[in-house]
DNA sequence: GGGAGCAGCG
DNA sequence: CGCTGCTCCC
């Protein structure tokens, strides 16, 4: 059992790396962020086409929307909103085996790491404590995956002092993303299999074109396991190669495979 | 001596399909209208590497912009602004063997035929009548070309019946023109070589996806000369297939080959 | 229908 | 940098 956690920065936009990245990688689900896009308006048909005939949608006008893609039966969709604001941020599908999967978009938060001057940071850290409170209380084998907006280790980010203060990377960030990590057994699969310092990336600035050169580059994306499903996991890749598409995303896909 | 005239819509946006055209049409002066680019941010490199070394341009901001683009000799160039509104709707140029040829792009003109309640309509006469006061002065050999955004003759529209109160064909525009063409000695190289009532279209909204199949086009691109010049014109194509090519102009180039 | 610029967001 | 959706224009 492959799965896929890819924010790519409107489907729409990208329909035809998705279908390029579905014919190569052919996970068995695809979970999607920042589609972008209304879900009368997602473009079910390509899909369709390759394979992935279960779409479940959580879109909404303009920003965010997460979508989950599978060729392999879901059950039990359902949709949080955390922060009772409308913004289209999760989706989850229970798999016939009966273990979860939940696809979280957590918010950017802005430039300035302050919630005092930044009503996004405050908003990011608040929307990762009601993710804490929920994911304390879960009582299933769940696999969350997601763009989590935050590189918490050092080996996460391309240079952690000058990162300390840059949003995604702030200390304050990150004891929150750990608070969330141990309200349950999650085990970072990311680094599971490739344990720190190991360079590990899969997010790359749209403004710096060079990126390839100066590889400044954050583990903004995530694939988290409750541990029971953790001791199924077999391995852990991250397309970097994504990143050098044509009209690619500014996040790569990664992707897990689960002994299931 | 071949010279093309085309309403480009964007050479920027459509800098492939002028490039396959140049390629194979391979005319020695290319006449644009609608560039939608200033100056500075004209792509010339791109005609450069295909021989066209020669630029002449009369760009602005974001509407209109005429362009003549050459693989021979041009000299004198000139750029009218006939309404002082510093619309960019005009650029001349003097051949080596003396002729001049200019290259104009006419208001559209709005969408009501009356210029008590459509200013635009009025601008688009009162630019025509200050072209035929140009017109009657000349004193040299001329080809006057461009998108003159009026389709006279009834076989120059799909319907001439149901285009008399269209802007493009109605009467008031058809006699401004016509007063343009008698303030000179004027050949309408189109009609000289395909006399009426042969169709003859050089555009096709876009808002009917199968023009092809409706065929509503209008003949708003013309090409005109001197009767001296028009003496040494050996033939005219209308290049109706660049209409299917991918991300199409609304309108397709006309090109016709002189014996100068 | 489909260009261009612009604001908003990341 | 670059995506969406808006307005303007043809």
């Amino acid at each position: 059992m492959k799965i896929v956690s890819w924010n790519i920065n409107s489907v729409r936009f990208r329909l035809e790396i998705v279908e390029r990245f579905l014919r190569e990688a052919a996970p068995d689900i695809l979970c999607l962020q920042e589609t972008k896009v209304i879900d009368q308006d997602f473009p079910q048909e390509a899909f369709r086409r390759l394979g992935y005939k279960t779409i479940i949608l959580h879109g909404q006008k303009m920003h965010h929307g997460v979508a989950i893609l599978s060729r392999v039966p879901l059950a039990e969709d359902d949709r949080f909103d955390w922060q009772a604001n409308r913004e289209a941020r999760h989706v989850g599908v229970k798999l016939a085996n009966g273990v979860r999967l939940e696809n979280v978009y957590v918010p950017a938060g802005g430039d300035v790491p302050d919630r005092e001057v930044n009503a996004k940071f405050g908003q990011k850290l608040d929307f990762v404590e009601r993710m804490t409170a929920w994911s304390a209380s879960l009582d299933c084998p769940t696999i969350l995956v997601g763009d989590f907006n935050i590189a918490p280790l050092e080996s996460d980010v391309w240079n952690h002092k000058q990162l300390l203060n840059v949003v995604s990377h702030t200390p304050i960030e990150v004891d929150a993303l750990n608070r969330l990590k141990d309200s349950n057994s999650w085990v970072d699969l990311g680094r599971h299999f490739y344990p720190a310092p190991a360079r590990l990336h899969t997010w790359w600035s749209y403004r710096s074109p060079d990126w390839t050169v100066n590889d400044r580059g954050r583990r903004l994306d995530h694939m988290w396991a409750t541990a029971d499903v953790a001791a199924a996991a077999t391995s852990h890749t991250v397309f970097e190669a994504c990143r050098n598409w044509l009209k690619p995303s500014d996040h790569v896909p990664i992707m897990t495979e689960f002994d299931l």
